[in-house]
DNA sequence: GTACTTTCTTAATCTACATTAAGTGCCCTC
DNA sequence: GAGGGCACTTAATGTAGATTAAGAAAGTAC
């Protein structure tokens, strides 16, 4: 069974006819590492669902520093959950890290499978509720945690991320400077 | 119409039938300031909907520190997601900070409507996402701007905040201390 | 009204992290 | 295999905001 319908019957149960009739309003592609799925500016369209391959959300403040929102791997989904719901120009980018092949839905069909088929509300709700509360920590840990509290808990939170993207980019993540990771992360060997 | 039937209209469409059937499983009731509706180690049995007054949600660090997560006035939700989710204890207060009359609406009772008026998946799921932008934003904003911006924003978001609740709490949803926000507020007005 | 608690202010000192700058290693690509 | 770009490191200096401490103001309770 595909990875997207093991992920969706996590949560609730389709008919094998459901299965076909929402495999049938995606399509599934392979981009490049440094693919840009979403420019900032741009309409998101779509939502992403990963089949293999690592993705990043990120924005730009001032045209100068990156700020990671989030990574997802395989299994995971992504989109720009503000443009998405508006339609109207969102401020993310979404870019490919590792080579990886796509599962995209687009916003048409989603809704067109919402009236479709109408537990998908419920799948989409759960996604949303869970993404939420990963949200809403990670919010209360950028008020209250240190630098090197945050970096343990990316660590808990993706294990398998930290020898596969650049160490800025993790940085950016948890809230500090390459220069300052850099820093802490020589701290940390030494102990 | 009531407050809350109201709001679940602008997302969806309820019949007569339907709304009675949605306000009879919840209750209402009123709560003096200073009422704690949830305590942190306690499991969230229960969505609360302001018909007025004031609410927040916070968490203590240490036992020490308070972190505020959200504030909740007239025509909003509350509650502890997480623990409202998993059923497990949570980390989260939920305080009356002015009178208020809320409505409150059990968990179990969340989930029979969900079955009688599948809608109400709509509806919740809507407004969760809407809940996910909103934290995203606060937490881009928190990795990118200064406490004056921070600021800024509490304003825009919560024009009629300001001048009922005690200020630490403003900063605290900030995200800086009692004192330093004195000193930023008093500096903000000699300009 | 008086005492008690909580909030707010001011100011000195401190620190986690940013900024700037320079240099090193490494992977591309041609 | 040489040159150009990134990612990473190191170190000096700078700063936003924390901490500590003390007093003033404002609620709140009896």
């Amino acid at each position: 069974m595909s990875l997207i319908i093991q992920n969706i019957t996590k949560h609730i149960t389709l008919t094998p006819e459901e299965q076909l009739l929402f495999l049938s309003k995606t399509e599934t592609h392979t981009f490049k590492a440094k693919t840009i799925l979403l420019n900032s500016g741009q309409i998101c369209k779509h939502s992403y669902f990963i089949n293999s391959g690592i993705l990043r959300s990120f924005n730009i403040n001032d045209n100068i520093v990156e700020y990671v929102l989030s990574f997802a791997c395989e299994g995971w989904w992504i989109g720009d959950m503000y443009s998405l719901i508006s339609q109207k120009p969102g401020n993310l980018f979404i870019e490919v890290l590792e080579d990886a092949e796509i599962v995209t839905l687009s916003k048409e069909n989603q809704e067109y499978l919402y009236a479709a088929i109408p537990k998908l509300e419920r799948f989409f709700r759960i996604l949303t509720e869970n993404s939420l509360v990963a949200n809403q920590e990670r919010l209360m840990d950028n008020l209250s945690l240190s630098a090197e509290e945050r970096f343990e808990k990316f660590r808990r939170k993706y294990p398998t991320l930290l020898q596969k993207i650049p160490q800025k980019q993790i940085a950016s993540y948890i809230g500090v400077t390459p220069e300052f990771f850099s820093k802490m992360k020589s701290k940390l060997l030494r102990k």
